[in-house]
DNA sequence: AGACGTCGTGAGAGCGCTCTCGGTGAGAGC
DNA sequence: GCTCTCACCGAGAGCGCTCTCACGACGTCT
């Protein structure tokens, strides 16, 4: 069964071993269903007993396609590796890819020049199709695909949403919702402490936010707003200028756990106890949420799911490259936990 | 200069607008000095108008190589992901394999049929070589590899060092120097949680810790030597049977710094102070010791040089496939912080 | 002036595979 | 007994590239 050579096998080696041409070789290893049984046991046993694995350079050469995709990251390493987010949708993505016996490549770009490098590495054959994600606003990198005719799927809200395939999750709604639970549980005021507002997720999580205040009919304050970078540090930050400008307030919105954490310390230093005078909820429930004190309420996103889609939608787009792009919006679930617990002395039942 | 066109562009077509042959056309691209000016000219004209891309399967075909090289994991994509040396390791592979032009290709095999679809990758020529790492002890893969003729290079210490190329850390020296400096501060019964018996990682930290009380003419104990199982949980557990067997203990040697957070908690609950009472060494220097209570003392990898050495030492081996296989054992450093700062009472100056 | 490089070039083979096309033999249908 | 499927198979083209080889055009040396 195991081989025993230091030399690559080809095809025509394993057909004379077994006996039969190079053509029916090859159907065997592709499974073409039109062999007789004899020839393709033979074909069988000849591979395995030589070790051969079909070359990968000559079969892409001769099928122009490659069987993998590309997962194109535009994040640092350093952020890449430390957010959970990767790897539920890498799991995601794999669900589906390994099913179709599909490799997934995994690209970091970390500067200008590497996406350029990108761009050639995917135009050269390597992969099928890319999965782009985290992807500034305005990158040409999509559009530049396209007009090759390499088919994409984006993850998260593009700029131009209508151009490209994308499968995002509904930050809107789902911050809308944090903010009705905190309604619900009898606050009134209500801050924020927003993403990055040049990312899409950032910029959608506040419009929850105001459209989940507007719904409870509660006033808009544009002090009760704060820009934070995605950062615990900036996170922190945030809390403590909020606890200056409106030192009443009675709740917190935080747009992601990592600064929720910052913002859970800020109160902390500030003497505020959570959930009795300030509640919090975060948003992505990180693993982390959980084991923070108080255990912290969260917007759960469907990452998993997330990457399943979009490996999906890529596979339609290779398989058939002129069907118009598709959009898919996935929901999310609040996580309530102790963090975001109604006040005790007013009833709960107000709102909702 | 941009392309417009949704169809593939063969080395044919540059040719012909350049008034070439496909010959010439690939000399230019394979940057072959033997062209005159204007040829070269001609073509690198015709190529970046028609935004041709060489395609890498016609290429490899007819190279044999594919100028990429797969770094494979052995670690479920949850660690790997929350494992701060991975970013570390992959910025040092990056380093020589950009400035050579090849490409990084991450695999992270979960399962059994996993290893095997990781052989069959890499043997079908998707890449020139393989970078492992956390190899568990025994793994079947590099044997395996290294029977189909194929460049290998083992980060850590495999079980059978001779055979394979491997550049590792030297953990026992680490190990050993973090107990001296240990008791240089005045300690004189210090313990270790271990990391897992089963990785050569752990067993070399073991040693290490060995080798440093002995060099310092103190008792071997037995008890002082708890299991960890490099998690937090396993570090505070470690840390409470050691209370129990040795309350007298006035230092823990901890394998890594992840185990170390568990077991300053342990400590914490059990009212010991660091580094009044008790001093503190971790290992791998994880950017979060610096802001733990008290800062932690680690031992620092030089794990950026570590992917620095394993590419060119993969590089070499493509290069050269006869080459026998070669060893390079990197130093560590210790990063000394105040979790080991030396007791106040004693005289710092008895030892070392 | 002839012999001998050297330089730039094109023709063409060949890398390992898939897939179309045409052919062969066995069985079904008349 | 003849044709007509139909299942199976082999020959061979061709995917896009690199690289060897041979060849013409110069320059140089004797």
């Amino acid at each position: 069964m195991k081989d025993f050579h230091g030399t690559k096998v080809t095809l025509e080696e394993v057909a004379q071993a077994a006996g039969v041409s190079r053509a029916t070789a090859s159907r065997v290893l592709t499974s073409d269903p039109r062999v007789s049984p004899d020839a393709r046991r033979a074909v069988e046993r000849a591979a395995s007993k030589l070790g051969y694995v079909p070359n990968q350079a000559g079969r892409a050469l001769a099928t122009g396609r490659s069987d993998a995709v590309a997962l194109v990251v535009f994040e640092p390493t350093t952020l890449l590796f430390g957010d959970p987010f990767f790897p539920r949708l890498i799991r995601g993505l794999g669900d589906v890819l390994t099913s179709r016996d599909m490799q997934l490549i995994l690209l970091a770009p970390q500067t200008a020049s590497d996406a350029d490098r990108v761009e050639r590495y995917v135009a050269a054959g390597h992969v099928d199709g890319a999965l782009l994600v985290s992807l500034p606003s305005a990158h040409p990198l999509p559009a530049r695909l396209a007009s090759r005719g390499i088919p994409v799927v984006i993850g998260g809200r593009p700029t131009e949403a209508d151009r490209f395939n994308h499968v995002d999750v509904d930050n809107v709604a789902g911050s809308a919702r944090a903010v009705a639970h905190l309604v619900a549980g009898g606050r009134r005021t209500i801050a924020t402490v927003t993403g990055r507002k040049d990312v899409p997720a950032g910029q959608d999580r506040l419009r929850g936010y105001q459209e989940g205040l507007k719904a409870a009919g509660l006033p808009a304050d544009d002090a009760l707003i704060e820009a934070g970078d995605f950062t615990r540090d900036g996170g922190a930050r945030a809390m403590r200028f909020l606890l200056v400008k409106r030192p009443q307030l009675d709740a917190v919105f935080v747009a992601s756990d990592l600064m929720a954490v910052g913002v859970l310390e800020a109160l902390h230093q500030a003497g505020r106890r959570v959930p009795e005078d300030v509640a919090v909820v975060g948003y992505d429930d990180d693993p982390m949420a959980i084991g923070l004190q108080p255990p912290l309420s969260s917007v759960r996103q469907p990452i998993e799911e997330m990457g399943r889609e979009m490996a999906r939608l890529l596979l339609d787009a290779v398989h058939s490259p002129d069907r118009p792009p598709r959009k898919v919006l996935l929901t999310t679930r609040l996580e309530v936990r102790f963090s975001s617990a109604p006040v005790a002395s007013k009833p709960t039942g107000e709102a909702v």
